[in-house]
DNA sequence: TGACATATGGACCGAACAGTCTTATACTGT
DNA sequence: ACAGTATAAGACTGTTCGGTCCATATGTCA
């Protein structure tokens, strides 16, 4: 029943990462979806826009699943955890191609400054993020300083995280991801109160 | 001479930071720029691509000036003057309109992704920024402890600016970047060796 | 078999847009 | 006054693209 749509969906997705919302016709989505005819897609889309909705929701679920799911990994302690977190979204982004791998992005970045609704939907997935790395913090309250606010500095590794994002991106330098991870690490656990060793994990 | 053409590129510059590259037409810009008729438009420029290289050098060198001067300015101490440059940056994006401050933004992001030769120049935009920093950084090194790797740290300043700005502009709440600014200048300082108060600098 | 919904295919339309062409106007120096 | 050139104006073209329309299959339930 679904399994056309979803199958244009996923194509449109590799489309639109590679080109950008704008710059993606739906007749190169209806050719790479293998099927034919504009009645075709127009039979399981209203529109263009119904379709950019429908690709920002994939990236977001699938990254949902893949990455922040493993932030409530509860054997893992909770920094350790973040840690590994800002590691597996760098790297997420490291080879040439974003693959299909952060929901953020610049598909993102574009289709919010572009339909209300859809900077709506991006802005719900960043708050997703923050929230869930806010909760990890909680977490490890305990075990910070006093003066650390959560929910700012939750916001902090989101936006730091974006950030590195694009900068790889119009760099193409995967390097620089990594050495801006490892600053955001150690921003984390300068929150930390002086106990443990504070293993620098190595990113690689 | 160059009158009617900076008066255009000021023109496009301010529509295509409200709209973006792509969907700003040459016909917009005309009629932004108070002339008429298409020849008049191609008589200054070859083509819209030469007139987003204007825009972004535009953007570029007004910021440049704007901004990054200050982070000279030897009489400051170099880490208060690194403070007062994020603090400047990000609240020169605070109120909705990102006027025309931002020489990055969604502008930039958008043109990066489009053309190889944008993608360029807003590579040598951010290390024009990175390098400027990296310079502060160094002078600011024996107060900083040994593990500071100022290249690294210089670009992670950056990134998170980008981040701050790019994660503002889609929640359209200032006091987020704020929040970020302050976790960004708590990082900087945190590599300051323990000796001075480190006066918390309130953005305004 | 016939009626009817669900899928599939593709021709076509109107709008928007980058860029060209042709023409008209102002200002120079001679 | 006249040639030459920078400036100005806008009609026009070729193309691309989102979206509509209509025609055809392919079931599926009677």
């Amino acid at each position: 029943m679904k399994d056309r749509r979803t199958q244009i969906v996923e194509a449109a997705t590799a489309v639109m990462v590679r080109q950008g919302f704008g710059d993606t016709s739906i007749d190169e989505v209806i050719r790479e979806s293998g099927l034919c005819g504009k009645g075709h897609f127009y039979h399981y889309f209203k529109s263009k826009e119904e379709l950019g909705y429908a690709v920002l929701k994939l990236q977001f679920e699938s990254f949902a699943e893949r990455g922040l799911t493993a932030l409530r990994e509860p054997s893992i302690e909770p920094i350790e955890r973040l840690t590994r977190f800002i590691d597996a979204v760098i790297s997420s982004q490291s080879p040439e191609g974003c693959t299909s791998g952060t929901p953020c992005g610049a598909l993102a970045t574009e289709m919010a400054s572009q339909h209300e609704g859809f900077r709506q939907l991006v802005d719900a997935l960043f708050q997703r993020w923050a929230d869930q790395i806010e909760a990890v913090l909680w977490e490890a309250r305990p075990r910070l300083s006093d003066d650390a606010d959560t929910a700012r500095l939750a916001r902090f590794v989101v936006a730091t995280l974006e950030g590195a994002w694009f900068m790889s991106r119009v760099k193409g330098d995967a390097a620089n991801a990594a050495g801006i991870a490892t600053e955001l690490k150690r921003s984390v656990r300068s929150y930390a109160r002086e106990r443990e060793p504070a293993v620098e994990g190595t990113t690689q």
